[in-house]
DNA sequence: TTTCCTGTGTAACATTTGTTACATTATTTT
DNA sequence: AAAATAATGTAACAAATGTTACACAGGAAA
């Protein structure tokens, strides 16, 4: 059984055999290509996505269509979970789109309290919980109390450790939409960043240089 | 009893009586004045607060000493959970500060985990975190999508719903270190919120007009 | 009262970030 | 190959934010 093995192969290492048992019952694998969206924005979030393979980059979007990247869900971080909360507010949104093509395992909203009597579940969610709020706070540093130069080097080094590529194959376009800024603003550091020896620029392709 | 009756008036739209039972067996009560700190910086938490009155605010910190405000804990919530988490970081750290005479009661952290089962808890540690996460997410929005004009309107205006009175105590100088800008910075903006009638200003005071 | 300290106002200037405009090059489409 | 499109480079300028410097006012302390 090719599933149950993916199922066993990821997550044994975290949970106990019955929950991975139940998992293999109740959880549908999904298949997200890359650039593709995890869920429509507003939509209501009736499942628990668990990170099997690749990597999900979250946006906290305005109603204007503005974006700005909160963090990466990675392999590393082995599977977690998303706010399931945070997606009423009137104004400000919520957007998960597959950074790489990615894996997940879909569990039903409700099995997130079900399962609270397996201890390795319990640690698990509450772990997940505040793996994000970690990277939330990094969020926050980023555009609290440095500038623009460190934060875009902040972002193409998170990237590198994503895609596990120093090799980056991203445009300046899309930077500066992750990063709620302009083109133009995104080239000129780049260019500064190139001169610096931090980077090595291409067409289409960005090289990193020093980690 | 003073001490039951305080836990019972504030805990018993929330929790069962024998969890309140527990809270009370267990609990601690401490006050914290106004200015003080609910916690030292880079502190291990070894209980859990949860807010019988006044309010806590909740800052990001650097190593440098600069700070960003990230929220209140209010009494409208009720009660809430700081993050036990987050304060591992070499970089950053959290600080947490009575905005006013505050009065908590403290349970030691084992207990999150222990009282699980108690579906009242889980309704309460559950949606403590997500309101976290939803406060999280709107400073990341004051700083990511609007000026600093807006987000001073905004902090002033917040200030004004945590103290219930329209006339805030402050200076100048305070409101630019919680914002992390500069004196000037904050003198200026002020004075054109007056200009556009949204408050008034006096030594030591801002009258705000308009919620 | 005089002195000192704190808070506020404001000008002048510096730096950072954002915008507009346009040129150049590589790639894709026709 | 020619034309269209996408990605990048760059100058010139605009706006937002930060810094320095200093004046002045109000209240506290001497």
């Amino acid at each position: 059984m090719e599933r149950k093995q993916l199922i066993t192969d990821n997550f044994s290492f975290l949970f106990e055999d019955s929950l991975i048992n139940e998992l293999n019952d109740i959880g549908k694998i999904k298949k997200v290509s890359q650039g593709e969206y995890l869920m429509d924005i507003g939509q209501e979030m009736t499942f628990m996505p668990l990170l099997i393979s690749g990597a999900i980059k979250v946006f906290r979007t305005d109603e204007e269509g503005d974006e700005y990247i909160l963090y990466f869900i990675e392999g590393g971080d082995t599977c977690a979970m998303t706010l399931n909360c945070c997606m009423r507010g009137a104004k400000s949104e919520i957007k998960a789109v597959a950074e790489v093509d990615t894996m997940l395992l879909l569990v039903p909203i409700s099995k997130m309290e079900d399962w609270l009597h397996y201890k390795s579940w319990r640690i698990f969610v509450f772990g997940s919980y505040n793996n994000r709020m970690k990277e939330m706070l990094e969020a926050i540093d980023s555009l609290a109390f440095i500038n623009m130069n460190e934060r875009v080097l902040k972002y193409l080094k998170d990237k590198v450790v994503i895609n596990k590529d120093e090799i980056l194959t991203i445009t300046h376009n899309i930077i500066s939409d992750e990063l709620n800024t302009s083109r133009v603003v995104i080239s000129r550091i780049l260019k500064k960043l190139e001169k610096d020896g931090e980077l090595q620029l291409l067409r289409n392709q960005i090289k990193i240089l020093r980690l």
